[in-house]
DNA sequence: TTTATTAAGTAAAACGTTTTATCAAACTTA
DNA sequence: TAAGTTTGATAAAACGTTTTACTTAATAAA
């Protein structure tokens, strides 16, 4: 079963017919009989032909292949996303080719100037403060773009992320209305608007059921500790707010390293500390007594995406080039949230 | 900066040179003249001048990408993975390609079939039962191929993994060593060689260790088993062997399932219940008491298989297309396997 | 001086497609 | 019958490279 490649033109030979007749006939363009058309169709199933991907590419200026540039490849949330984005890419004929960046800016530009030389047609970029400039020159050529887990604030790109804003004030306010009076925040200095809508959430639910905030029940974890000192930050934050009765992570990546902290301080949940943490998580779900979450509708937000960017690429499709959206969430509550006395 | 994409012609029109002259210069290729050279970089990085990618690809049957074949995307294990290879692949001036399998031996033949047509150089794939025939053809067709995670038995192909047998004996040894006498186990009803090393690491430890192997004692979890299902095997299984005083998992998908099911029917790990998991886990470092776990080296099986792979595409280094890698894990030990009176 | 040799540069073919423009033959229509 | 129209098929150019084979001029050897 030796594959050598067969081209357009040794199925012309073999059928006795021209290049243009065979490509005519495999992408139904031109017109060509019936009997042609059976006997060029039969030649190429039988020997398995397959364009040549490069030479359509080369010819058509279109490659079939989206790229996919997120912040980390593994983790949950990713994971679930990538999934539901390459099946629905897959049905229109494209392949998603993925790229990290870590977080690194430079390695963010580095990838999309990389990937846009003629390799993808279109883009799903979870976006990072300094990468602005690249996304709108890749805008200004034409590219298809979706930003996804995030956006700009103030730039008119599409994207679809989850309602970070609502979410957050539906977590903190369920932690209110459960009767816990001292809401604490733990968060991440980063310079992410989804994390700034976070907080906003916070403060607004704070203030919509009349708690004054309080600047010493606020902790913003720097942003290049390490895993261990940053553990040893925010023990030593919960450790020191003896009269904070509940707290809400704005990641999952700050919850599960919160457990750790709450564990080693020997606080127990939910008496000592109520605890909402955002992204639901595996780990949530399991450490007792269960830890209340923000669900992140991650197939909402992955299809919305893609078709979004599909849209953009297949013209005939509606335009919905400039679509924004937010996608409401899932508060599951779990033992960490009690209904206090 | 509208980056109208500028190619060699231009540059040769632009410097009053021919096409050959630009491309032997940017290849570093024929005798051109130090000034003319000069000339032409200059022109060339000045407009930013990148390759077509499809271009040179058609010209020379490369493309500079590697497909990854997983079997999920999402999940620690191959997001550590991922990482590194497409770090170590960059250097060598490849992207990576993803795609997955999600277990389906079609999916898996379609993503092959997909990517052997000029899309990739190179191939790193998890490797499945069903899919011997796709990865020989590959082979046989001179593609460069590295099998990680698993391997074929009997047959001749480079891989790199963990040793499972050995990571399995050492685990079960050490349940043996620290005390426990009927030491269960819970695999999948996978036909996959990574589980059946892992069981049979199991079983000669009970020997070497003169214990006598109980088939009571083993759980074999069906292959279509949802969550939910087994979730609810695992638990009647342990909830019935009552003589069982320590478990071995050889996933960390059972293991966190076991988690749930022990804690569910109100087990106390270590006392009732010794455990130990394949595959480390966040989850297993903070669940209480912490659970004793294998670690895969997933830096190093990444490395080597990359740098694996990357031999076999480039001529001039070290013939090494038939390693075969297995690499020694580490036993992590947490409070679920405590030394008994 | 003639003949090799080397250095510097280039024309043209090829990779496998898609697509435009064209052509010949077979029908229609007047 | 002559002129137009439709049908079926094709030649050839183009996409942007790489690379072989060649040219010309300059230099070295005889």
């Amino acid at each position: 079963m030796i594959n050598k490649k067969i081209s357009i033109k040794d199925i012309a030979k073999l059928t006795n017919t021209s290049i243009t007749t065979v490509s005519f006939v495999l992408n139904g363009k031109g017109r060509i009989s019936k009997e042609i058309s059976k006997k060029i169709l039969d030649v190429a199933a039988k020997n398995g032909y397959e364009p040549n991907r490069m030479a359509v590419g080369l010819r058509t200026g279109v490659s079939k292949v989206i790229g996919l540039i997120v912040e980390t490849i593994g983790g949950p949330f990713f994971g679930a996303m990538a999934k539901v984005i390459e099946e629905e890419a897959e049905k229109e004929g494209y392949r998603i080719i993925y790229c990290s960046t870590n977080n690194n800016i430079q390695k963010g530009k580095d990838v999309i100037k990389m990937l846009s030389h003629q390799l993808v047609d279109g883009y799903i970029v979870t976006p990072m403060k300094g990468l602005e400039k690249d996304i709108q020159n890749l805008i200004a050529n034409e590219r298809p773009v979706v930003l996804i887990d995030g956006y700009f604030p103030g730039l008119d790109i599409p994207h679809v992320l989850v309602d970070n804003y609502n979410s957050a004030f539906n977590a903190v306010d369920h932690l209110l209305q459960s009767g816990y009076k001292k809401v604490g925040l733990i968060t991440a200095d980063l310079d992410l608007i989804q994390l700034q809508d976070r907080v906003q959430g916070y403060r607004d639910a704070l203030k919509a059921n009349g708690v004054k905030e309080e600047k010493k029940l606020v902790f913003k974890l720097p942003f290049q500790a390490g895993k261990e000192e940053a553990i040893n930050s925010i023990k030593a934050f919960i450790g020191k707010q003896k009269q904070m009765d509940a707290v809400f992570f704005t990641t999952n990546y700050l919850g599960t390293m919160g457990l750790e902290c709450i564990k080693e301080l020997q606080l127990s949940i939910p008496d000592d500390l109520g605890m909402v943490s955002f992204d639901d998580d595996e780990i949530f779900n399991l450490y007792p007594p269960g830890i209340t979450t923000v669900r992140q509708p991650t197939y909402e937000i992955a299809k919305s995406a893609i078709d979004l960017l599909l849209s953009q690429m297949n013209p005939d499709r509606y335009d919905i080039s400039k679509v924004k959206l937010q996608i409401p969430s899932q508060l599951i509550q779990r033992g960490s949230t009690i209904l206090k006395n």
